[in-house]
This record gives structure tokens, C-alpha cells and sequence, in this order.
DNA sequence: GTTAGCATGTAAGGAGTTACATGATTTT
DNA sequence: AAAATCATGTAACTCCTTACATGCTAAC
């Protein structure tokens, strides 16, 4: 089974909606992943270009119709998924590794939520929030190892970054939850969005 | 005027203290910028030798003792600047340039505050306070401009950045507080630690 | 006596950025 | 007509990690 790199698995995310230009794809991505994790082109298009030779997505340029000879427009190209792209998507999104959880790659697979079974969603959900405890376990671990202390800018310092993962722990705890209640319900959507119709 | 790179600068910080060993080095990175940032040596070695080359610190090799000839340790070496590298470190501190503020170099930065002047104190966060709000407009800017919506999970992950940015700026008010009544105080401690004595 | 931690390094490679190079379309 | 935005790509470079290679020292 081929690797899928988070760059890869955010892109097969995005044109499961719709096929998008290079560009267009660019700029979704830094509106679903925020402000910051804006990629450049250095670095999409050869992506771009390693998916078409996997056979994940195929390129179409624009070919100028009959109508408009002329005015030859510049190679614009629609990115779209094949039926092999579409596979390896729902593959990645049926999995839950620890590759799921890592800080790099958890923002991209929640954001695949919607297309993710319930099941799934809550063991990626506990990793990462295990993965977060375990990050705390060592700070308090390395605290009471410390022997010189801390300046208290240095100790302000790592007081809010714990406070941050605290917060991000409590979100967390609150998703699980909802996830939960959710399951004991009927709610389930979106199992298989990404498959086969 | 050579650029000094945020992991040099760490390194001078920690050096100005006392001559360390790479590995403790390494210990006390890890600890003072939180559970994250472990450097790895393939990265702290190659980089103690740039600073080697450069005159900023010099590698003292442990010579075993007339004591015990026998038992000749291996090579334990220490690390301790050199004026040249105390020089730089003042140099660095005193200034407050765009790199004082991004993600990378801005807690490298705040854990050496103890040995820097209000006044710089005071633009490092105020510059970094800036650079968090510039971020909070660009995503509101593109919320607006957004056609297509996100699904719920998307929202969600988007709301709960802004949160946590929010946050960070709460706590850059508080500090820039601090700093403010301080100043018009008495307290304008360590402004020159790093310099000659 | 064996495991865990201390200690130093190199080589290969991954994942990304910046700067460059080019040109079309839409808005002001 | 100028400016902004849309649009595609390459080459060089930076920074860092992983895996490897080596060996000492303290604790259990």
C-alpha cells in the first residue's frame, strides 16, 4: 500500500468536492487549514505532478473550443480526482494511524470529518488526545528533573504553552463527547461519501 | 552585520549562563522551549561547529588528568563563548527586528527577556501582538470572500484557531501590561548581562 | 552483566521556501 | 492604461530529521 503524505491526502480531500485548478487549490487550502499553512507553488505544483504520474488525479487543460481560435488562452488546468484517487481517499479515510494524530497531519484529516465514519473520527480524536496528555506527562516529568530552575520569563514561557495544550485537551474532551452521544444516536452521516455511488 | 539564526541564538543564550557539553545543550533546548522543539543532533552538532568556525564559541576538549592516564574518556567536549560570541549574543539582544516576532524565533526571543532591556522587551511583544492580529484579519477577510461555506467540521476547526490565536493575544496584553507599569517603575533589570563586565 | 542514560558525530534524504520567469484576465 | 489577481511552473537553497556508527558510565 503506497504512502500518502498529508500534502497528497488534502488534495485528494479537496477535488473529491469538485475539480479546481492549481491555484484554486492553493487557496482552499489555506481557508480550511487557516491563515497560516499557506503552501507555495513551489511546493503544490510538483505535488501536483507526482499525483497525475501515481495516477491519483488526471490533468485536463483547457482546450480552447472551436469558437475562440484566436485568443488561445494560457494552459489553465483542472485537476480531477480518477477512480483510483477516489479509492486511495476512501482508504485513508477508513484508517486511523498514528500518522492521523500527528500535529502536522491531525488539522487535515478533521477537516475530512465530514467524509469519515463515526467510528473513525473518535479513534483519531483519542489519539490525538493521548498524543496531547503524553506531551504534558513529559513537561512534568522534565520539570521535576530540572535541577536549575527557571528565570521567570523562561517559566511564564512554558506556563502558557502547557495552558495551550490544556485547552486544546479540554477541546478535545468535548468533541469525543459530542462524538459519542452522537453514536448512541442514529447519526452516522457521511460514512462513504468518498466511495464508490 | 552576520545573520544569526534563531537555533545560534538559542545557543548563545544558553552558553552565556555556563560552558556546556552538546548533549546538555540539547536537554536544556528541549526544556526551556517546551516538550516540542527536541532538536536532534544530526542539526545541534553541524551548527556548533558553524559556531565554532565563525569564533562565537570555542570547543574545549576534556584532557584527561596526570590522575588517570589509563582510563583516557572520550572526547567530552565544552562548549563556552568567546567575547566575539558574547558580543553577538548583546547585539542580538538589543534588537528588534520582524525575525524577533515570528512563530520560530519569538519564544526564543521571550526565554532570554531576563537579559533584555524594557524598551526592546516591550517592541518584541508588541511586534509579535501585531503580527497575531494582521493573522486574525487576513482569516476574517477570507471567511468574507468565501463563496462555497465550510461543512461543520471545517467551521469548527477554523473557530477553534481563531480561539487559540485570541488567546495568545490576551496573553500578549497582559505581559505588554506588566511591562508598561514596570517601566514606569524602577525595574529595568538585566540590560546588559550579556555585555563586558 | 545488562539496561538506561551520557556523549559525539556523519550521510542521506525529506519537505518545504524563496526567487525567478512568464503570461492572461479583471477591476479600477 | 495601470494595478490587482488569476495562473503555471522551475531551480537553488535551507533547515531539519532519520538512520547509522561508536563508545563510555552509572544504576539495578
Amino acid at each position: 500500500m503506497a504512502k500518502t503524505d498529508v500534502l497528497t491526502l488534502a488534495i485528494l480531500g479537496i477535488l473529491n468536492e469538485q475539480p479546481l485548478h492549481g491555484y484554486q487549490i492553493r487557496k482552499r487550502l489555506g481557508a480550511q487549514l487557516g491563515p497560516f499553512r499557506a503552501l507555495s507553488y513551489g511546493s503544490l505544483y510538483p505535488c501536483l505532478r507526482r499525483m497525475v504520474d501515481a495516477d491519483l488525479i488526471t490533468a485536463t487543460g483547457e482546450e480552447p473550443a472551436a469558437s475562440a481560435p484566436a485568443s488561445s488562452r494560457r494552459a489553465r488546468i483542472a485537476y480531477g480526482l480518477t477512480d483510483s484517487g477516489r479509492e486511495r481517499l476512501a482508504q485513508e479515510l477508513a484508517s486511523a494511524g498514528a500518522s492521523s494524530w500527528d500535529d502536522d497531519a491531525f488539522d487535515v484529516r478533521f477537516s475530512l470529518f465530514t467524509h469519515t465514519d463515526s467510528a473513525t473520527r473518535l479513534r483519531i480524536l483519542e489519539g490525538r488526545r493521548t498524543r496531547l496528555t503524553e506531551r504534558l506527562d513529559e513537561v512534568s516529568e522534565g520539570l521535576k528533573r530540572m535541577h536549575e530552575r527557571h528565570d521567570a520569563y523562561t517559566a511564564e514561557l512554558q506556563r502558557h504553552g502547557l495552558e495551550q495544550v490544556e485547552r486544546e485537551v479540554e477541546w478535545l474532551d468535548q468533541l469525543i463527547e459530542n462524538e459519542r452521544s452522537a453514536t448512541g444516536g442514529d447519526n452516522n452521516h457521511g460514512t462513504a461519501d468518498a466511495g464508490q455511488d
